[in-house]
DNA sequence: GCACGTTACGTAAACGTTTACAATGCCTAT
DNA sequence: ATAGGCATTGTAAACGTTTACGTAACGTGC
C-alpha cells in the first residue's frame, strides 16, 4: 500500500498531527529536530501526499478547469499555454475538458464536470454560453471567466481582444492603403462575429462608405476556401479574414483561380499564428496576443488584477497592397 | 451550502445510505418508490455529487492524466481530441499538465502531481523520460503509456507510428521517383529521430546507397528555415521533413533563395497536419493518425486492447518531383 | 514561588462519500 | 406455526488529510 502520514507517524513516534503539520509547512509549530525526523521518514517510505484527501477537507480544489471549444481553429495552444504557465505560478493544475464544437450538451456536462471537482475557478474558452450555462455557473459561487470571448457586458467577467476596435483597426489598415471595396469573410453569428461587423462597420462609415460585403463561416480552411468564389462577383479588392485558417483557404482558393494575392486581391487575417508565416505570400495580419490572453484569464479568474482587453498588433507581412 | 446526500436524507427520510445507493444506481438495493422520492428531492436541491469524496474513498480517480510536452509543433490538438474523445467513452476525465520543452524539472513534477491524485493511468505524450522518471512510474503502479514515442521496447506501453517503417517508405518513396540524393532534416537526437534515422539509411542501403545526409533539429519552422542552407551545399535533390513545420521553414528558405520547389528541390514531410495543404506548393507528406494514436492510447491505458503502431499513409500533394 | 507566555505536540472531529454488515418486514414452502 | 429467503433499509466504519482545541513542559519576570 501507498504510505500514509499515519505510517509517517507510527514510524518516527508522533501523532499525525505533527506529521501533517511539517509536511504541509505550518511553520513555527514543530522543532527542527522533528522535523528532520519526519522528513527523512517521509523520504525513505517514498511518501506522497493524497491531494484528494487534502481538497476533501479544505474544500476547494487547487485546480484551474479550462473548458474549451474545438473550433476548427489553431491558437488554443497558445491560449493553453499561456494559462498553464500563470496557473502553475499561482500554484494552481489546469484540468482541461473539451466541449465538442458548439454542442450545447456536451458544453453543458463540462460544467456539470467542474463544478463536481470543486475547482477554484472555471475558465471558458471559444465558448458561447446559453441562459442554462450561465445560470448553472453563477449558482455554482465559482469563479469563472470567458477567455477570447467579451459577452458585452462587464458583469461577466472575460478576457479577450476588443472584437470592434481591431475589426476598425483592420478596416483602417485597408482604407489607407486605398482600398474601399472591403470584404469581412468568415465571421459568426455570435458575439465575436457580431462585434467584428460592428468595428469594420463603424470604420467603413467614418470614411462615408454605407457599402459592406459580409460573409459568414466558422473560421476553417475549409470555410475560408469556399468563401472565395461568393466574394469574385463583388468586386472586393480587399477581404478582411476572421481568423488565420480562413485567410489560408481564401489564398488557396484564389491561387487556384488564378487570382494573384496581392496584386489583384489584398488579404488581411485575424489572428497572426505562425501560419501567416507559412502562406506565400506571407499574410499580413492583425495579430492577437493569446499568450496573455490565456495568462489574464487566469489572473481574472484568481482574482487578481487583470485586462479585459488584451493589446493587439497589426503586422504586415506581404498579402495587402497599396492602391 | 451546497446541499450533500446527508440533506437529501433528512430531506426525505431515509438515510445517506439509501441516498448513495440510489444515486449512484446500484440497483436491486432500493425500491422505485424511494428512487423517485430521492431524485426529485435531489433535483430540488440542486444537489451535485462531490467527486472528490467518491475519489477518496474508492481510492482511484476517473481521470486520466496527459503529461504533454510543448514541442513547437502542431498535432498536440489532435492528439488531445482522439483523447479526450475516447476518454469520456470511457467515463474518463482528461486532466492535462504541461511538461514545457524538454525540461526535466517540470516533466518530474507533472508526474508526482499526477500521482498525487490517483489517477487510472497516465499517458505522456511526445516525452522523452529520464531513468528517474522511468522508476518513478513503474514504482507508483500506475499504468502508464506513452503517447507518439516509441522506447524500442514492449515492456513500456506506447503508442505511436511505426518511425522505422514510416522513414523507410518516405525515402523509398522518393527513391522510386528517381532521386538519390535524399537528405533528412530536423530529426531529434532521441528515440524518434534515432529511428527515422534507422529507416532512411535501411531504405538507401537497399538501394545500394551509403551517403547519407543527416541534420538534426527540434521540429519547429525556425529549425527547418535555418537547415535548409546546410543542406544547400550538399546537392541533395530531396528532403525529408521531420515534421511539417521544418518542411514549412525549409519551403520558405528555398523560396527566398530563389529555389523552386518542387522543380529544384523536393520536399517530404513527416506529420501530414493542416499546415500541408496550407503552403504553396502544397506538401507531399507521410500523415500520421494523430487521433487515432491518442484515442488507442487511451485504450492501451485503460487496459483494453490498442495496437503499439498506429497506420500511416502516404499523401502526395505538390511538392515531390519525378526525376 | 507564582502567574503567564511560548513552544511543541497530541486528541479528535470534520470533509462527503461508499459499502460491509446487520436488521427489519414480508412472503413462501413446509 | 416456522424456517428460510429476499427485498429494502439502516448503522457505522473507512478513505487520508487538516485544524481547532487542549495540554504539558519550560522559561521569564516579578
Amino acid at each position: 500500500m501507498k504510505p500514509t502520514i499515519k505510517d509517517i507517524a507510527a514510524e518516527s513516534g508522533v501523532s499525525i498531527a505533527t506529521v501533517s503539520r511539517v509536511l504541509s509547512h505550518k511553520t513555527g509549530t514543530y522543532s527542527e529536530k522533528t522535523q528532520a525526523k519526519i522528513l527523512a521518514v517521509a523520504k525513505r517510505l517514498g511518501y506522497r501526499k493524497n491531494s484528494t484527501a487534502v481538497e476533501l477537507v479544505k474544500k476547494k480544489a487547487a485546480v484551474i478547469a479550462l473548458i474549451i471549444n474545438a473550433t476548427p481553429t489553431n491558437f488554443s495552444t497558445q491560449i493553453i499555454d499561456g494559462i498553464q504557465r500563470r496557473a502553475s505560478e499561482l500554484g494552481q493544475g489546469v484540468i482541461i475538458l473539451y466541449a465538442g464544437n458548439r454542442n450545447a450538451e456536451l458544453q453543458h456536462q463540462a460544467i456539470v464536470t467542474a463544478l463536481e471537482r470543486a475547482v477554484s475557478g472555471i475558465l471558458l474558452a471559444a465558448i458561447e454560453p446559453d441562459t442554462e450555462d450561465l445560470t448553472l455557473l453563477k449558482e455554482s459561487h465559482v469563479p469563472f471567466c470567458f477567455v477570447s470571448v467579451y459577452l458585452g457586458t462587464d458583469k461577466v467577467l472575460s478576457v479577450s481582444s476588443d472584437n470592434e476596435k481591431l475589426a476598425a483597426t483592420t478596416t483602417d489598415y485597408l482604407l489607407d492603403r486605398g482600398h474601399t471595396h472591403i470584404g469581412l469573410a468568415g465571421v459568426d453569428t455570435y458575439h465575436t462575429g457580431s462585434q467584428r461587423i460592428i468595428g469594420y462597420r463603424r470604420a467603413l462609415a467614418a470614411h462615408g462608405i454605407q457599402e459592406t460585403t459580409i460573409k459568414y463561416g466558422d473560421y476553417s480552411y475549409e470555410s475560408g476556401r469556399q468563401l472565395l468564389a461568393e466574394f469574385l462577383p463583388l468586386k472586393v479588392t480587399a477581404i478582411i479574414a476572421a481568423s488565420d485558417m480562413v485567410a489560408a483557404g481564401l489564398l488557396n482558393a484564389a491561387q487556384e483561380a488564378g487570382i494573384a494575392v496581392p496584386e489583384q486581391l489584398s488579404l488581411i487575417s485575424i489572428d497572426g499564428t505562425d501560419i501567416c508565416r507559412i502562406t506565400t505570400p506571407a499574410l499580413t495580419s492583425l495579430t492577437q496576443d493569446f499568450y496573455q490572453i490565456g495568462a489574464q484569464s487566469v489572473d481574472r479568474v484568481m482574482g487578481e488584477k487583470a485586462a479585459t482587453f488584451v493589446p493587439v498588433k497589426l503586422v504586415a507581412r506581404g498579402s495587402v497592397k497599396r492602391l
